[in-house]
DNA sequence: TCACGGTGTTAACTAGGAGAGAACATCTGC
DNA sequence: GCAGATGTTCTCTCCTAGTTAACACCGTGA
């Protein structure tokens, strides 16, 4: 039996390519060195368990897996088009201005609306007060993604979905699953993902995005 | 959050003591030092990951496990079917454990729930990590309300709703309206509230309850 | 065409910690 | 008493995790 560390490499690198995330990304989000990073994959050097573990964690999979041999390889590229004029904002959750009020009821035809990329919005639920946090409707039209270049995006904090209507892909590091209707989602913000309606009708969901304050 | 690595030694020592092997033992086995067995256990020191691995290996366990909190390993996240219990918490927040996974995907028919008084049932939308956090769907049966005795409740937080189906009076503080459809709230929790359903259809709504950040 | 930003790779180097080895203080049971 | 377990804490060494270069390779645009 040959030993499992020697896949350990290989095994991160391929999982960083599925994420669709670069090496020196990878690095900056460690705070290591990129070198150092391409040394890893390449079996040329070994992390310590601490970057091992936050290693994992940026992936989003368990540390188990990056001792497994062979994954499958599963495609999902990307595909481009027309190109869009976006809302853009670093974090989902600074999309609206945090309100002072302290009781926020909205009624559909009166919602505050964000319209990014190519056939996304965000209908704002409720004008809070809080400045860490978004409660919103998101609309996906039929081909609508995340990100138009079909890369994943992350950062702090948490997400919570919920499937009102039609159908959205959510790729979340390796994990790749299809929500509808009525089903839900939480998950650590900080893993790499992205949404896509592959369906033929559009996608509606009620999201929940919030920070936990950390800086960085 | 406090880093999981400095969990790793305690958690070693501890499914070390569960196999009933001697710290003497196990670094024979491992080919390293008694001493460095004793220094990895105490925090004093870190393995690599080759003797992360084979720590792990040869404890039984997957790395994972390693980097858990405490104990109780306990694989199965109660994935089967509706499971009822009586709910009596301070805190809607508390209503379940957190879980320790970083990503959780319900479906419809298979979500934990939890029966209140007269007609009220909270179903969990994620197995969130976060303590903080609580994601539902909330069902009120005709007739139903928060508190069977008419009395406003509150507590620390900040709370979010959209409604599915059927309507609800919600009160909160001296303001009182209609919640149907489409429509959505958001208010800060330490305000007097209570909900209650006048009509003859139940009321259903995706339901968020997030406390401060406050860690207990 | 060159410049510039991105990508991944390799070499040379260093500081820090992985791990050894001894000596320590316990407990048994003979 | 001693001989054998157990786990702990020193001190010390040498290896290596991680750095800073500089490298070559794209694209894209002016």
């Amino acid at each position: 039996m040959k030993d499992p560390i020697e896949y350990l490499g290989p095994r991160l690198k391929e999982i960083r390519l599925k994420t669709g995330l670069s090496l020196r990304e990878i690095a900056r989000q460690l705070d290591v060195s990129p070198s150092f990073v391409s040394q890893i994959e390449n079996g040329k050097s070994q992390p310590s368990v601490a970057t091992l573990y936050s290693l994992a964690k940026l992936l989003g999979v368990p540390v188990d897996v990056l001792f497994e041999a062979h994954g499958e390889v599963v495609p999902a590229p990307t595909k481009s088009s027309a190109e869009v004029e976006r809302g853009n904002f670093e974090h989902p959750m600074d999309a609206w201005d945090s309100s002072r009020a302290r009781i926020s009821a909205v009624n559909p035809n009166n919602r505050s609306v964000i319209t990014m990329d190519s056939g996304v919005t965000w209908e704002r639920l409720a004008a809070t007060s809080e400045g860490s946090v978004n409660f919103m409707e998101i609309n996906y039209e039929p081909g609508a993604e995340t990100n138009k270049t079909g890369e994943l995006i992350f950062h702090d904090g948490f997400e919570y979905g919920y499937a009102l209507d039609g159908e959205l892909e959510v790729t979340i590091g390796d994990l790749v699953l299809q929500l509808s209707k009525g089903h839900s989602i939480g998950f650590d913000s900080s893993i790499p993902h992205r949404f896509r309606n592959l369906g033929k009708s559009p996608f509606k969901g009620v999201w929940f995005v919030h920070g936990c304050g950390i800086e960085h």
